[in-house]
DNA sequence: AGCAAATATACGCTTAGACGCATAAAAATA
DNA sequence: TATTTTTATGCGTCTAAGCGTATATTTGCT
């Protein structure tokens, strides 16, 4: 269960489910009906990624997203400004 | 707490959460850095969206992501197989 | 070291998000 | 009912995602 609270952490968890489940970039995208570059991409915290994307990619590794309320420890990472 | 599993979902939870902190969609266009019609066309599910536009919107709810592996059925859980 | 697999990057192309600005439609309130 | 507030939609512009295809680079293994 990861927190997702900007595009590389997404990617970084999504990397780390795909792993989980031992399967490749390309394996991950032809099930995904993506491209290997675009996992690449999303795997390396592209912010401008589409949302469909995402989810294609959520769904393809049977994961789903929890909206809630941030949790304390918040100001811990600002990683945002690059 | 939200389950999201698709655009459309996500739309709809994240007008919840506007709702629930009573703002309107300009109000929290104008603290998410967007357009009140961006807004709009995000909590109506438009599945192209950016992934950047909505980590906006989240973090100007004060909300976050969690990505989990996906539970079945409509409730909390009933994942023991038999 | 060498080779194969996996991942990152490149180019040209099509499509569309998000923008500013504006207004139409719908919902809330007097 | 009329008026205000809120939300949805329209148009022209700019920018870039994702595509196919291909290649460069990195990683892993013997």
């Amino acid at each position: 269960m990861q927190l997702v609270r900007s595009p590389k952490q997404l990617g970084a968890a999504l990397r780390r489910f795909r792993r989980d489940r031992k399967l490749t970039q390309t394996q991950l995208a032809s099930r995904a009906g993506l491209r290997q570059a675009t996992v690449s991409q999303v795997e390396n915290g592209l912010e401008t990624v589409k949302l469909k994307t995402v989810m294609d990619l959520v769904h393809a590794l049977d994961l789903e997203f929890v909206l809630q309320p941030r949790t304390k420890g918040s100001h811990k990472d600002l990683e945002e400004l690059f």
